[in-house]
RNA sequence: GCGCCCGUAGCUCAGCUGGAUAGAGCGACGGCCUCCGGAGCCGUAGGUCAGGGGUUCGAAUCCCUUCGGGCGCACCA
């Protein structure tokens, strides 16, 4: 809502300094720490300190004499070393802002570079592919998926909130080792047939996660048995027999149950993208043609890699200082690694690789959220999920793949690969795709020491200094559904004590708003650079900085429009009347909320731009923190003054419309009462 | 060994492209419901921003370095 006034005031200043210095300098503009040095602050007269070699302060004064600003800005002065610091006529820019939309579609940072190399040039929106959740098809999810998942929701509706046409995929691994070792524990371990397995009782996906880790001591007590997970391995990669059965079977049944978890919390996707329909399609042979026309790859004759195919990356700096300065893309015994398979994946992202997938609905549709608390997720009766197939694809579909931009979800552990990948579309000379390639790294979740030991993970003897790896392999961790569970039970205990008296089903249905709202929030208020070591009391907590703070400020917002309602009062300002009215009428307080809500276009910008997304989250809880306090300090109803009624009532509205529209990206439900 | 990330209050963390007196939450202590719902608000205590150098009018922020911690560097994904 500000960023048209900010542009508006820098261009003017810009042209002062042409005049009066005759240099080209692009002001920027920031908030002062306190409302009493003004509403926005120009550092220009420091920026050129250096250039002109004068003191700040005396660069300020020459620039300000014959500045003119227009409306609605009432004065400027010169504070602290040499700040240009703008003051506003607040009831005017109050108005103006609720009066326009929340984004200016005419300020946005589209990312103009992209758009302009689409195939439809540059008048339609860049497309951007999210890839995220990409969770093994071999046992329930845990909370460290849910940090993927939501970091990854976020980020798409981040975009398409911008503007920006996204895709959003989720990669299902069904040929992969970790399918293969579920296999051979319900074969090899259990002696399970099909049939057997067709008709485990759920939830299949926990049976899975203890079939998982049971197969993994098995594997621990005689290697030998190890044999048997290549023979299944192989027999995936085949497709073909019992074993290949038995995977697509666990792949249906877990995909299903992770999809119901993820719509549990509001998260979605348009495509599922199968790596056996990769291989089935034979992609990667497509992609090796590729590789080796253009001398990416090379056949090693002799070495350690004798007989592997490799791909060099000496040439690159990015590279340098490997032990090993070559990949290896096709194993000696003709087999096609993780890497092979990824470039060949990432070409098809990018509509380079010349074929394309079978596609039909997956079945069933789209898991539906109940309630659908989360608002803008519901897919609808009719929605249609899409999987890739081999065998039986549909002739009327969605255009897949074949963005301009894509941005994988995956944890920085796997920044090395994700490099790799990118070296590879590098090396087949698609320099403008390996640029568009964004891995989105952020670091995993481990548990506390607390809670690990709390869960029976840790006994008294281990070692209380570090926080606890979760290993699926090992059984170690917190399952998101167990976690929602008791997020749940927490918020309707607490519920309960507010009202006791609530039907069942209402109850129920707010507790689950309640708990997606505390889930999702703290999963992106961490910084993606810094690993999360998850404590479930923190996880558990409804007070602070959590996402029932931001919806009880909701609740309250709201509960003062009821009241007014209900007393005959207006609740909602006129905007003419309100433009009229004196700016000392504002509290600073209560115009910091506004100044707040009014940065939130830039906010969501620099968040998705920059793959930060706490920035988001941070902003919810500035914007909430600034309401509680102002909803303290000035009251409404009891307030006798008209005028100063209508201009809190104002300072309240912007603060909901600009929270609502956080909270929305944030996948955070809004109540009416909790 | 090489690369990436982290080191800020007792604990968990914010501090954006260097800029106006280092901020939150939790925990501790003390206040505030004759109410627009206390899942909230206000206050007190608590910090040589890991150490050392450098660049600058100005450094928690940029550069170098030392010391801690994490992750990665497979014919696993």
């Amino acid at each position: 809502m500000l960023k048209g006034l900010k542009a508006e005031l820098s261009r003017c200043l810009a042209a002062q300094i042409r005049s009066v210095f005759n240099v080209e300098h692009t002001p920027v503009v920031s908030i002062p720490p306190r409302r009493a040095l003004g509403d926005l602050a120009f550092p220009a007269a420091l920026h050129l300190a250096r250039e002109l070699r004068k003191k700040p302060r005396d660069i300020a004064t020459e620039l300000l004499d014959g500045l003119h600003f227009p409306a609605p800005v009432k004065s400027v002065r010169i504070e602290g070393a040499g700040y240009l610091n703008v003051f506003l006529d607040r009831s005017a820019v109050a108005a103006r802002l609720l009066g326009e939309p929340l984004y200016d579609p005419s300020t946005s940072a589209m990312d103009e570079a992209v758009a302009a190399q689409g195939p439809n040039g540059a008048s339609t929106p860049a497309k951007v592919i999210v890839e995220h959740t990409n969770i093994n098809p071999n046992k329930a999810a845990h909370i460290g998926h849910l940090r993927n998942a939501v970091l990854g929701d976020v980020l798409v509706r981040s975009l398409r909130r911008l503007g920006h046409q996204v895709e959003t995929q989720n990669y299902i691994d069904d040929t992969g080792v970790q399918v293969a070792d579920v296999v051979v524990g319900f074969i090899d371990v259990r002696g399970w047939s099909l049939a057997d397995v067709e008709t485990a009782e759920e939830p299949f996906d926990y049976l899975c996660w203890d079939v998982y880790s049971q197969v993994g001591q098995w594997f621990e007590e005689d290697k030998e048995r190890q044999a048997l997970r290549r023979q299944t391995l192989h027999a995936l990669e085949s497709g073909e027999g019992e074993r290949a059965a038995m995977g697509r079977l666990v792949a249906r049944r877990i995909v299903d149950r992770h999809l119901r978890t993820m719509a549990r919390i509001g998260v979605g996707y348009d495509v599922l993208t199968r790596e056996s329909d990769i291989l089935g399609l034979d992609f990667f042979t497509v992609a090796f043609e590729k590789l080796k026309s253009a001398g990416a790859i090379r056949l090693e004759a002799d070495g350690k890699n004798e007989g592997c195919w490799v791909m060099p990356l000496q040439g690159s700096e990015e590279f340098a200082g490997l032990e090993d300065p070559d990949k290896v893309i096709v194993r000696s015994d003709g087999t096609v690694t993780y890497v092979g398979k990824d470039i060949a994946y990432q070409l098809w992202k990018f509509g380079l690789l010349g074929r394309d997938f079978g596609y039909r609905p997956w079945p069933g549709g789209a898991p539906r959220q109940e309630d659908a608390p989360v608002a803008g997720t519901d897919p609808g009766e009719d929605a249609v999920l899409w999987q890739t197939t081999t065998d039986d694809p549909v002739r009327e579909h969605p255009a897949f793949g074949a963005g301009d931009r894509v941005i994988n979800v995956i944890d920085a552990r796997q920044s090395y690969l994700q490099r790799i990948v990118r070296a590879g579309l590098e090396a087949l000379g698609h320099t403008d795709a390996a640029a568009h390639s964004v891995h989105f790294a952020y670091e995993f979740v481990s548990l506390s020491t607390g809670t690990a030991r709390q869960l029976g993970f840790l006994t008294d003897a281990d070692d209380q200094s570090k926080s606890l790896d979760m290993s699926g392999r090992k059984g170690i961790g917190v399952k998101a559904d167990d976690l929602l569970d008791q997020l749940e039970a927490r918020s309707a205990e607490q519920i309960r004590e507010r009202y006791s008296d609530l039907a069942p089903d209402v109850l129920a249905a707010r507790a689950r708003a309640v708990a997606i709202g505390a889930l999702r929030f703290f999963m992106v208020k961490a910084t993606t650079t810094r690993k999360i070591a998850f404590d479930l009391d923190e996880a558990l907590a409804f007070e602070g900085e959590t996402g029932p703070y931001l919806q009880y400020s909701l609740v309250r917002e709201r509960n003062i429009r009821h009241k007014l309602d209900a007393a005959g009062m207006a609740s909602e300002v006129d905007l003419e009347a309100l433009a009229q009215l004196d700016s000392e009428l504002w509290a600073d307080d209560l115009w910091d909320l506004v100044l707040q809500a009014a940065q939130i276009q830039q906010t969501v910008e620099r968040g998705s731009s920059s793959l930060e997304l706490s920035l988001i989250a941070r902003a919810a809880l500035d914007l909430a923190a600034k309401f509680h306090h102002a909803y303290h300090r000035h009251r409404i109803l009891d307030e006798e003054n008209a005028d100063l009624r209508s201009v809190r009532l104002a300072g309240f509205q912007i603060f909901r419309k600009g929270l609502i529209d956080l909270t929305e990206l944030l996948g955070v439900p809004v109540l009416e009462q909790m």
